[in-house]
DNA sequence: CAAAAAACGCAAGAATCTTGCGCAATATGC
DNA sequence: GCATATTGCGCAAGATTCTTGCGTTTTTTG
């Protein structure tokens, strides 16, 4: 789908404030309601927007430590990079995991309360997880910023066509 | 703020559908409209709900690459340091930075169309960042997975005492 | 165990969404 | 270069949803 820039604009301000109602989008963006709402729903339909979530107070609810932890697997078969994969989804202090290039083979992101919960993290979960050579756990001793925005510029497209609408 | 079984119902639907109507989240949750409407509005003052916000496809968008990429500093002088921060957080295809223990000083997540774009973000943006001494690019070969949304227990509680209000 | 506090559901007025319609702007074909 | 098809726009109104006052029920506290 190509992104004009009335689309980057509207885009914009959903990835900011994801609640904003069609109207004050719509006036922000300097569009009328009716045609505010088509070219959000056009976007949900065409997968440019995945979704909408709520973004919690990871304090709040528990969660303030980050811990980036690097693995290497036994080897990298096939099935041994699935088993991995698969175990390391069920464990729900893990927030992303990325297959990298480089001396290691994952990245993880944990999100845990402190260090002693991410001790029992390591040693119930992480340590159990099949094909697992070596851990080595960094932990974020501040988080300098974080975002979930992405700049966007007009024009610009992808490969993106399904006809999602999960979050809407 | 404590929270209990419902509001921990309230903040999972949320954190998977941030757009839900009060009626229909209600109704999930069984509660009656009134009431689950005032809770979510005490969660949002008490700053428990950070936000809501519109979830991008990266493809769609033009950032289908993550690149994870670890810097080591020159020292680790407080002016040093601060510069660094301030200045990375400029560089908008950062998407994270954290101040991890370990080896390296600070992990970045970066989010670029692709290897070449990497190339030029790289040259033009990172190297030139005050006081790095080294860059380790990692590149996300593949996306395992990712969350935003938190797993929840009833009864926990944090810090969080704020008045915010930012993306409701 | 009684009083106080907190939370609930109902219901109705206010706000917002959603879509049909006619018009304007842009794209297409000759 | 111009006629025509296509796309996108704004208006307006019916349908939906939000939001809050109120009386009742549940939970907490002394």
């Amino acid at each position: 789908m190509r992104l004009d820039a009335m689309d980057v604009s509207l885009l914009t301000l959903l990835q900011r404030e994801g609640r904003l109602t069609n109207a004050e989008l719509a006036e922000r963006a300097g569009l009328s309601a009716s045609a505010c709402h088509r070219r959000v729903r056009a976007l949900e339909q065409a997968g440019v927007i995945d979704g909408y979530v709520a973004l919690l107070n990871a304090e709040a609810v528990g969660r303030g430590l980050t811990v980036l932890v690097l693995v290497t697997l036994e080897n990298q078969r096939r099935e041994t990079m699935q088993a991995f994969e698969t175990a390391v989804e069920q464990v729900e202090e893990v927030m992303d995991c990325y297959l990298t290039t480089g001396a290691e083979d994952y990245l993880l992101r944990l999100m845990v309360r402190d260090a002693r919960d991410y001790e029992r993290v390591h040693r119930e979960r992480l340590s159990g997880l099949p094909g697992v050579a070596r851990l080595v756990s960094n932990i974020a001793m501040r988080k300098v910023f974080t975002r979930t925005a992405m700049p966007l510029s007009a024009g610009q497209a992808g490969s993106a066509t399904r006809k999602a609408g999960s979050g809407a």
